[in-house]
DNA sequence: TATTGTTATACTCTATAACTATA
DNA sequence: TATAGTTATAGAGTATAACAATA
């Protein structure tokens, strides 16, 4: 078996898990049920707002089509708000309210907290090497 | 930014870099339009066939009643046999008929160039270390 | 009583293409 | 002509619980 092939699985599975623990874990503070998904949104607001719509599909990889829904979503419950550009009038800008900032916050803290346990296997330095490694890619 | 948060976001990207290349390159092979994940599942019993379905649910970190879902359609296109086994009749075992073999290589072969490419700013000596570190997770 | 596998159902996420409006 | 964003729709993947058969 080739070795990319067993790193397309370990990641599938190291993927997998973090889910899986976030399921169980994410409910207690996600009352608004946005979703792994939803979270990294939000997330990604977080790090830049005010930011388009554009950038954020951009930065997390996905279509722009599900961002509009997910959007919608996400101001219906209060946690996004959209304003337009002053510069460029088709564009849209995101920023989180202080609900939205709030719920950021918790879901990072449980978030963190899955990955600090899954990845307990390897020592501080590995730790350090990998994400500097993934930031590479 | 917690580095846990950055993690879960690279790695997130990364998945999702290799998701869409793959959508580009796979349906030259994947005929069969087995999907993502319906070619883990062939990579699976591909490594340790034959094998139960318990054993396959498992190692994909997926739920049972997908298996069921997604191993019937597997089933009815030919790629993969199932047999009662003889020890203990509440298992299923799978096995990759020839055509599924032949599915498993070609999936194997895309997959594994696509990785080596999105693995490239990595030297050779990192690339391993990567792979040893998730192994170990 | 526990385990293997199946069925049913509802939900989330994803892909694609056609569309509007601004630039 | 190109870009930002929306809408519509179909399909893939997921979670949950209830169930039958075997151990």
């Amino acid at each position: 078996m080739h070795d990319q092939i067993r790193l397309a699985q370990t990641v599938d599975r190291f993927v997998r898990r973090i889910h899986v623990s976030l399921q169980h874990r994410a409910p207690e503070v996600d009352t608004n049920r946005v979703g792994p998904w939803g979270g990294m949104i939000l997330f990604t607001i977080a790090e830049a707002q005010p930011v388009s719509i554009q950038a954020v599909t951009q930065r997390t990889g996905r279509d722009k089509s599900q961002m509009t829904r997910k959007l919608k979503e996400l101001e219906a419950k209060g946690l996004v708000l959209r304003e337009g550009s002053e510069m460029d009038r088709r564009v849209t800008l995101l920023s989180l309210t202080p609900k939205g900032q709030a719920l950021v916050e918790a879901l990072q803290s449980i978030l963190g907290g899955v990955i600090e346990e899954t990845l307990e296997p390897l020592s501080s330095a590995e730790q350090d090497a990998l994400l500097e490694m993934l930031e590479r890619l």
